[in-house]
DNA sequence: GTGAAAGCGCTAACAC
DNA sequence: GTGTTAGCGCTTTCAC
């Protein structure tokens, strides 16, 4: 104990929690035993006398994807609005990995976890009735719990509205999922074809390609195989911007002009988007916002545990660039 | 505890720390019961009684500059490999934060940290003798610590020599750091000045480009102002793949070609330089050997804290690609 | 305003 | 092979 150097046992605890009733001579002197034994209170066991951590998780799939390293650095910065910590875990997309994190975090080690699952995933939490959490840009189908995102089906919507204005005709989607999906692609996808409908375009599903990862390099494979079609695409809408941006590759590779041959639509507008070439229209979301949002609804959950779910919507921008610009000749 | 249910106090942490001696039929009991009552060991407990909690830190910038993303993806499956948690954290370069996290991981939160600082920072580790860390990547100046890095000067040299034999003859350098600097950033210079007067170059200030940040706008800013300049370069030697992106992106939209009329080479081999239009050459080293020996070394240290420090240094390669390809005519 | 003592939930020595 | 016990370092009633 530190207070052996000088006075009292608990009287530490009161200074260094900063408590009001401490005589100014008393708090002087804890003071300076604390500097002279550079005394750090020992963060597990007040983590075990106080019940909690003051720790709040972020689970991403991969930190290397912008979208969410964005996201973190975003919930860095609200969580230390509120005094809180961020440990940030990644499930690298893997299921068992997913699961082992959840593990991990749910030994009373977090006091809540903004989670931000890959559509197929995140059913893992189904069970735990015991954490607090809160799912923000995507959330596993089915699931009632509270939720911090964008209008995916609008934004889509307006995204190829803003190709078909430019008088495209064949418009291509890149990221599409598989049919069990219902989470944000199945969102994007049926945004898409919204927009299609309204402009009376017809559905072509040699148009819509799938991929399994959302990187550049399933990007520019995605774009490969549509340019292998009959019928090449005058337009392209990615689920993100790293697919737009490797189909910008491809599309380079081909000798094709962007956006006079093919127009490239991405989402998330990510810092690069702005810097490629030809540079990137997408959706921009404001993640601060969904951050601080999410935060905010993450600590009400810990306070109040069983407060009925509720769900945030975020408004989004059309960004438009050079790789939409100006209507087809 | 748990034990009402069945039998046993301590049986139970025999059986939930998978000892041996425990006979199949308690073990079987003991784990009907843990199923039962969803029991969990609470870990700020066992971190207390323990000592450790297992947990590994990392502290980098940020999250948004690809190179600490890959960082942490690397770091997080090397850290597994020993069972082990990691733990991010971001200073956003700010000293303020730097120091608030030190202060927060230094509490017996973690059992040691893996530091990848900024250039003009990392000095707060000095006081700190009661924490186990390793730097990565860079180091600050004048500290004996473990260290991990790749020959900065040699890689440098080297990518400018590769310049060099493309014909170029005033080639730039984007990303010097003022001069109290000693990290990478003049690792990479000196590497740079050695190229050029290996080759018979004459140093020329005004090709020599500091940049505040290394990010994409940083980039594109420091090409804009060389461009200014009487003699423009033909080559530019990026202290990152960000900044060449945004050269790139600068000369793209002054008309100059690449690697025509400016050849331009990156540092780092993020996954974009792949598919940048045109592709980026870059030096390219191997994060994951670097993540797997910085976690080798820090638990070294964590088991004998007295040990000497030790230097690890790992390979790196150029990887040539359109930006650089082909001489100048 | 300050000291004494109990206990958070777990683990490891030790006895049985 | 299993139960008993003490104690990790802190916070916090409760007396004084």
């Amino acid at each position: 104990m530190a207070n052996l150097a000088e006075v009292s046992p608990k009287t530490v605890s009161n200074v260094v929690n900063g408590y009001v009733h401490v005589s100014p001579v008393t708090r002087k002197r804890v003071q300076r035993a604390i500097q002279e034994l550079d005394f750090r209170p020992n963060r597990s066991a007040r983590n075990l006398r106080r019940g909690s951590t003051g720790i709040i998780g972020i689970i991403v799939p991969e930190l290397p994807m912008s979208y969410f390293a964005e996201l973190s650095r975003q919930l860095l910065m609200a969580v230390e609005e509120h005094g809180r910590t961020l440990l940030i875990e990644q499930t690298l997309g893997d299921r068992r990995r997913e699961e082992a994190v959840i593990d991990h975090l749910g030994d009373r080690f977090v006091d809540g976890v903004v989670v931000s699952p890959l559509a197929p995933h995140g059913r893992a939490f189904a069970g735990r009735a015991d954490m607090r959490f809160v799912f923000i840009g995507e959330r596993p189908s089915g699931c009632s719990a509270d939720y911090v995102g964008i209008d995916n089906v609008a934004a889509a919507r307006e995204a190829v509205t803003h190709l078909v204005r430019g008088g495209r005709r064949r418009i291509a989607a890149i990221g599409i999922q598989p049919e069990p999906c219902t989470g944000t692609p199945l969102l994007r996808h049926t945004g898409y074809r919204q927009a299609l409908a309204a402009a009376g375009l017809p559905v072509d599903s040699r148009l819509e390609k799938g991929t399994a990862r959302y990187h550049l390099r399933e990007g520019a494979q995605a774009m490969r195989s549509l340019l292998e079609e009959p019928d090449a695409p005058d337009a392209v809408f990615c689920f993100n911007d790293a697919l737009a941006l490797g189909a910008l590759r491809t599309l380079h590779e081909r000798g094709l002009r962007v956006p006079d041959d093919v127009a490239v639509m991405g989402f998330d507008d990510f810092e690069a988007a702005e810097f490629s070439t030809p540079n990137l229209s997408s959706v921009a979301s404001d993640k601060a916002a969904m951050a601080r949002s999410a935060v905010r609804l993450l600590l009400e959950r810990i306070d109040v545990p069983d407060r009925p779910a509720r769900e945030i919507l975020i408004g989004h921008t059309l960004r438009i660039r050079e790789s939409t610009e100006g209507g087809l000749s």
